[in-house]
DNA sequence: CTGATATTACGGTCGTGACCGAAGTATTCG
DNA sequence: CGAATACTTCGGTCACGACCGTAATATCAG
């Protein structure tokens, strides 16, 4: 009809292929990744990911850097995850239809990351330790750090003041798949996740959103946040 | 590779055919349509959009309501209807690319439906007036209705206070892929629409998503919020 | 009941696009 | 320089799905 619709179905087409949408999913990982990792990822021939990564690309998805002998891919714009979030939210609490459950996702499940916070089973488990400390307030529409929250992100080596002023969502919920429950997003969810990942707290799976906790993790997790793991 | 991405890849291919695209557009008016309706709005033929409808429906994208010989359907939840938006969003920012400003959109452009509240230069105005009057404060993240505006609401008919106690989403700013500007959404926007629509300030177009001011509108509108249209 | 409208089901055509093999460009390394 | 790696382009095959014409089912009006 209007020419927003044709836009639309687009986009949509874009991210309806299987291939393509394995694609971007590996890429909500966060980090850029090579078009030899998104082969792997795709599950389909060089030459063919070649193609749907030229497509995404042209339709302004994702993003390419060239270095050396390498492209890097990445998610083009928070907006775009934003929107792919969304997707996987209606996903998520659409009916479990057959649900034959795989061990692949096993690990996905327990933790793994949502474009660039933290989410699946430790990603819940955290967002309510900090809203059961009162350093979290978070509601359908948004959320909120405390004053409380404000100190313990300090002591805990985060910068909250600097993330604050950058132009993404300071702080919001963001439904997460498995546990269909919200989890800590937006900057703050950003900044709490790369800390862990600085700490070796967390250590991110080769080809995989999934992350796995370190024996450190596991003690300082269980330390700062109460979680026994 | 994950059972999560193929579901994902699926929901986006349902969204991917133009004909889909236009159907799922023309739900996001908010109202429920018929078979028939979607038919013109779909732009193919009859047998054709059953088929469509009927995937859409097997998908939970939209829910159908048998009435007597119609059949009326909608965006099966809230949270379709955010994710539609979602797309509406990266469409938006996306670059101009070639346009050709088609006439047919521009009561669209004007005032328009967004799902269920309003959209387009009338959305933002109605927004902006709003924030100007500190009835309103949005920011990126979310959006909180003030003391003073609880009280114009009040006044202007609009029972807030039973409104807070939906299941949605209350206040949060929407981007205008029109207007490339925020404006309101959430059940405050919704019952502002609703409530507009009631004083017959404003109208739906047949088949379509686009609103007319009445002229009883263009005085209510000019008068309560200082609009000049 | 008959005729009209609304909607879905079936069957067959056709085009688009996903796919891979082979070959081609670019970059690094020895 | 030549070999190896990283990635893309080209050309051709094939299947899925969008489409419509025809026909069936359901509801309503008279």
């Amino acid at each position: 009809m209007t020419t927003a619709d044709v836009r639309m179905a687009e986009v949509a087409a874009l991210i309806g292929d299987p291939a393509r949408a394995n694609i971007l999913s590996a890429l909500m990982g966060g980090q850029a990744l090579t078009a030899g990792e998104l082969v792997r990822a795709a599950g389909v021939s060089p030459q063919t990911t070649s193609g749907h990564l030229a497509k995404l690309a042209d339709g302004r998805l994702i993003a390419c850097i060239k270095q050396g002998r390498h492209r890097y891919y990445r998610i083009a714009t928070p907006r775009v995850a934003e929107m792919l979030e969304g997707i996987m939210a209606v996903v998520a609490d659409a009916p479990p239809r057959h649900r034959p459950p795989s061990k692949l996702d096993e690990a996905m499940r327990n933790a793994r990351t949502c474009y660039d916070h933290v989410a699946g089973k430790l990603g819940v488990a955290l967002t309510d330790a900090l809203c059961a400390r009162g350093h979290l307030v978070l509601t359908r529409e948004g959320g909120e750090i405390t004053d409380s929250g404000a100190a313990f992100f300090e002591r805990f080596g985060v910068d909250l003041a600097a993330a604050r002023h950058r132009r993404r969502i300071f702080c919001r919920p963001c439904l997460d798949w498995t546990e269909r429950r919200p989890h800590l997003g937006g900057t703050v969810g950003a900044v709490l996740a790369q800390r862990c990942l600085d700490l070796k707290w967390l250590q991110r799976m080769r080809d995989s959103r999934a992350l796995l906790i370190t024996p450190a993790g596991r003690q300082g997790l269980s330390e700062t946040f109460g979680l026994s793991l």
